[in-house]
DNA sequence: CATGGGATTGACT
DNA sequence: GTCAATCCCATGC
Protein backbone atom coordinates (compact mmCIF):
# COMPACT_ATOMS: atom_id res chain seq x y z
CA UNK A 1 0.00 0.00 0.00
CA UNK A 2 0.96 3.46 0.20
CA UNK A 3 3.48 2.92 3.04
CA UNK A 4 6.44 2.83 1.00
CA UNK A 5 9.53 1.51 3.10
CA UNK A 6 12.63 3.30 1.36
CA UNK A 7 16.26 1.98 2.02
CA UNK A 8 19.09 3.16 4.14
CA UNK A 9 21.44 5.37 1.75
CA UNK A 10 24.49 3.48 1.67
CA UNK A 11 28.11 5.04 2.41
CA UNK A 12 28.72 6.24 -1.15
CA UNK A 13 26.00 8.82 -1.03
CA UNK A 14 27.95 10.60 1.58
CA UNK A 15 30.76 10.18 -0.16
CA UNK A 16 30.51 13.88 -2.22
CA UNK A 17 31.10 17.26 -1.55
CA UNK A 18 29.43 18.35 1.90
CA UNK A 19 27.48 20.95 0.03
CA UNK A 20 25.59 18.00 -2.23
CA UNK A 21 24.55 16.08 0.66
CA UNK A 22 23.43 18.82 2.85
CA UNK A 23 20.21 19.49 0.56
CA UNK A 24 19.78 15.98 -0.83
CA UNK A 25 19.38 14.72 2.94
CA UNK A 26 15.95 17.08 3.42
CA UNK A 27 12.94 14.67 2.67
CA UNK A 28 15.28 11.50 3.93
CA UNK A 29 14.17 9.55 6.85
CA UNK A 30 16.37 9.33 10.46
CA UNK A 31 15.77 6.44 11.90
CA UNK A 32 17.52 5.32 16.11
CA UNK A 33 15.41 2.12 17.16
CA UNK A 34 11.69 2.81 16.87
CA UNK A 35 11.58 6.80 16.73
CA UNK A 36 12.14 8.06 13.04
CA UNK A 37 11.46 11.07 11.54
CA UNK A 38 11.53 13.32 8.26
CA UNK A 39 15.20 15.50 8.09
CA UNK A 40 13.45 19.00 7.23
CA UNK A 41 16.91 21.02 8.18
CA UNK A 42 20.28 20.64 7.91
CA UNK A 43 23.55 22.63 7.78
CA UNK A 44 27.21 21.57 5.71
CA UNK A 45 30.51 22.37 7.67
CA UNK A 46 33.60 21.68 5.77
CA UNK A 47 37.34 22.04 7.30
CA UNK A 48 37.76 24.67 5.10
CA UNK A 49 35.82 27.27 6.83
CA UNK A 50 36.46 28.68 10.67
CA UNK A 51 32.58 27.56 11.74
CA UNK A 52 33.44 24.01 11.20
CA UNK A 53 35.25 21.87 14.41
CA UNK A 54 37.52 20.27 11.72
CA UNK A 55 39.10 23.49 10.94
CA UNK A 56 41.83 23.53 13.60
CA UNK A 57 42.96 19.63 12.40
CA UNK A 58 42.78 16.60 13.24
CA UNK A 59 42.41 16.46 17.23
CA UNK A 60 41.02 13.46 19.41
CA UNK A 61 37.01 15.31 19.34
CA UNK A 62 37.40 15.47 15.85
CA UNK A 63 38.53 11.55 14.94
CA UNK A 64 35.14 10.69 13.91
CA UNK A 65 35.03 14.09 11.01
CA UNK A 66 37.71 13.09 9.28
CA UNK A 67 36.83 9.08 9.07
CA UNK A 68 35.45 7.40 6.65
CA UNK A 69 31.81 8.97 4.88
CA UNK A 70 28.42 7.50 5.99
CA UNK A 71 29.00 7.28 10.10
CA UNK A 72 27.63 9.42 12.59
CA UNK A 73 29.70 12.31 14.32
CA UNK A 74 28.08 12.59 17.48
CA UNK A 75 29.57 15.36 20.36
CA UNK A 76 28.21 17.29 22.55
CA UNK A 77 27.39 21.05 22.50
CA UNK A 78 27.61 23.97 25.08
CA UNK A 79 28.21 21.08 28.02
CA UNK A 80 24.69 20.04 27.33
CA UNK A 81 23.40 18.86 24.36
CA UNK A 82 24.29 16.11 21.90
CA UNK A 83 24.39 17.20 18.18
CA UNK A 84 24.25 14.95 15.19
CA UNK A 85 25.85 15.24 12.03
CA UNK A 86 26.34 13.22 9.11
CA UNK A 87 30.26 12.21 8.12
CA UNK A 88 30.94 13.39 4.37
CA UNK A 89 33.31 13.22 1.42
CA UNK A 90 36.80 11.19 1.65
CA UNK A 91 37.88 10.04 4.58
CA UNK A 92 41.26 12.01 5.85
CA UNK A 93 39.08 15.41 5.02
CA UNK A 94 36.87 16.69 7.82
CA UNK A 95 33.11 17.83 6.35
CA UNK A 96 29.86 16.75 7.50
CA UNK A 97 25.96 17.81 7.52
CA UNK A 98 24.42 18.42 11.31
CA UNK A 99 21.05 16.97 11.34
CA UNK A 100 18.81 19.95 12.68
CA UNK A 101 15.30 19.31 12.62
CA UNK A 102 12.71 16.46 12.28
CA UNK A 103 9.25 16.07 11.43
CA UNK A 104 8.10 13.21 13.67
CA UNK A 105 6.73 10.13 12.18
CA UNK A 106 7.01 7.35 14.67
CA UNK A 107 7.45 6.50 17.93
CA UNK A 108 6.29 9.76 19.09
CA UNK A 109 4.93 8.87 22.46
CA UNK A 110 8.42 7.50 23.51
CA UNK A 111 9.45 10.80 22.14
CA UNK A 112 7.60 13.32 24.23
CA UNK A 113 8.46 11.37 27.23
CA UNK A 114 12.09 11.68 26.73
CA UNK A 115 11.86 14.75 25.59
CA UNK A 116 9.76 16.21 29.35
CA UNK A 117 6.65 17.74 30.13
CA UNK A 118 7.99 20.87 28.61
CA UNK A 119 7.59 19.55 25.42
CA UNK A 120 3.86 18.13 25.77
CA UNK A 121 2.45 22.13 25.52
CA UNK A 122 1.24 22.68 22.27
CA UNK A 123 2.51 22.63 19.64
CA UNK A 124 3.28 19.77 20.54
CA UNK A 125 4.76 17.96 17.51
CA UNK A 126 6.28 20.97 16.37
CA UNK A 127 8.58 21.71 19.12
CA UNK A 128 9.45 18.11 19.65
CA UNK A 129 12.44 17.72 17.01
CA UNK A 130 12.62 21.25 16.16
CA UNK A 131 16.43 21.88 17.23
CA UNK A 132 19.56 19.64 16.84
CA UNK A 133 19.52 18.81 20.47
CA UNK A 134 16.05 18.08 20.52
CA UNK A 135 16.03 15.53 18.43
CA UNK A 136 18.82 14.06 19.69
CA UNK A 137 17.10 13.92 22.82
CA UNK A 138 13.92 12.47 21.12
CA UNK A 139 15.62 9.60 19.30
CA UNK A 140 17.68 8.61 22.35
CA UNK A 141 20.90 9.61 20.44
CA UNK A 142 23.83 10.02 22.36
CA UNK A 143 27.54 10.46 22.29
CA UNK A 144 27.89 6.31 22.33
CA UNK A 145 26.77 7.02 18.87
CA UNK A 146 29.53 8.62 17.83
CA UNK A 147 31.06 6.51 14.83
CA UNK A 148 28.76 3.81 14.78
CA UNK A 149 26.87 3.70 11.00
CA UNK A 150 24.33 5.52 9.04
CA UNK A 151 23.37 2.25 6.74
CA UNK A 152 23.53 -0.58 9.13
CA UNK A 153 22.23 -1.32 12.65
CA UNK A 154 19.55 0.95 14.84
CA UNK A 155 21.14 4.35 13.61
CA UNK A 156 19.83 4.59 10.11
CA UNK A 157 19.05 7.43 7.28
CA UNK A 158 16.96 6.15 4.84
CA UNK A 159 16.28 7.86 1.17
CA UNK A 160 13.86 9.58 0.49
CA UNK A 161 10.18 7.99 -0.38
CA UNK A 162 6.29 9.05 -1.12
CA UNK A 163 5.88 12.92 -0.67
CA UNK A 164 9.22 13.65 0.29
CA UNK A 165 10.53 12.80 -3.33
CA UNK A 166 11.02 16.25 -4.92
CA UNK A 167 10.78 18.78 -1.82
CA UNK A 168 10.55 22.63 -2.41
CA UNK A 169 14.18 23.72 -0.34
CA UNK A 170 14.80 26.91 1.03
CA UNK A 171 18.78 28.21 1.81
CA UNK A 172 19.64 30.53 4.66
CA UNK A 173 22.37 31.52 6.80
CA UNK A 174 23.76 28.87 9.44
CA UNK A 175 22.47 29.23 13.01
CA UNK A 176 24.53 29.93 16.28
CA UNK A 177 27.86 30.15 15.01
CA UNK A 178 30.14 33.33 15.62
CA UNK A 179 32.32 32.96 12.18
CA UNK A 180 31.71 32.53 8.46
CA UNK A 181 28.00 33.39 9.27
CA UNK A 182 28.10 34.82 5.17
CA UNK A 183 27.82 31.45 4.02
CA UNK A 184 24.46 29.74 3.29
CA UNK A 185 24.81 26.64 4.24
CA UNK A 186 21.75 25.91 5.84
CA UNK A 187 18.44 24.09 3.75
CA UNK A 188 15.21 23.88 5.12
CA UNK A 189 11.90 21.94 3.97
CA UNK A 190 9.94 25.22 2.06
CA UNK A 191 7.18 26.08 4.54
CA UNK A 192 7.81 23.20 6.97
CA UNK A 193 6.45 24.23 10.65
CA UNK A 194 8.73 21.87 11.96
CA UNK A 195 11.62 23.47 11.18
CA UNK A 196 13.84 25.51 14.04
CA UNK A 197 14.26 29.12 14.77
CA UNK A 198 14.94 31.49 13.47
CA UNK A 199 12.85 30.40 10.37
CA UNK A 200 14.65 31.08 6.71
CA UNK A 201 13.46 33.77 5.22
CA UNK A 202 11.35 32.44 1.86
CA UNK A 203 11.74 34.08 -1.36
CA UNK A 204 8.16 33.21 -1.77
CA UNK A 205 5.86 36.30 -1.32
CA UNK A 206 3.93 36.89 2.00
CA UNK A 207 0.68 34.57 2.40
CA UNK A 208 -2.46 36.59 2.05
C1' DC B 1 47.54 21.91 35.22
C1' DA B 2 44.30 26.23 34.40
C1' DT B 3 41.61 28.65 31.40
C1' DG B 4 38.21 29.75 27.88
C1' DG B 5 35.07 28.87 24.14
C1' DG B 6 31.23 26.60 21.82
C1' DA B 7 27.25 23.95 15.48
C1' DT B 8 21.83 25.07 22.16
C1' DT B 9 17.91 25.39 24.87
C1' DG B 10 14.62 27.26 28.07
C1' DA B 11 13.44 30.86 31.20
C1' DC B 12 13.04 35.49 31.94
C1' DT B 13 12.58 41.07 30.94
C1' DG C 1 15.22 40.96 23.07
C1' DT C 2 18.96 38.83 27.06
C1' DC C 3 21.24 35.27 29.79
C1' DA C 4 22.84 31.14 32.51
C1' DA C 5 23.58 26.10 32.65
C1' DT C 6 27.13 22.71 31.88
C1' DC C 7 31.02 19.43 29.73
C1' DC C 8 34.55 18.33 26.34
C1' DC C 9 38.67 19.60 24.66
C1' DA C 10 42.17 22.98 22.51
C1' DT C 11 45.45 25.94 23.92
C1' DG C 12 49.11 27.88 26.70
C1' DC C 13 52.22 28.19 30.73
Amino acid sequence: MSSASSSPLPADFYARPVLEVAPELIGCTLQHGRTSGVIVETEAYHQSEPACHAFAGLTPRTKTLFGPPGRAYVYRSYGVHALLNAVCEAEGIGAAVLIRALQPVTGIARMRARRGPLANRPPRDAQLCSGPGKLAQALGIGLDDDGRSLSRGPLRILARAGAWRDPVIVEGERVGITRAVELRWRFCAGGNGHVSRPRPRSSLASEA
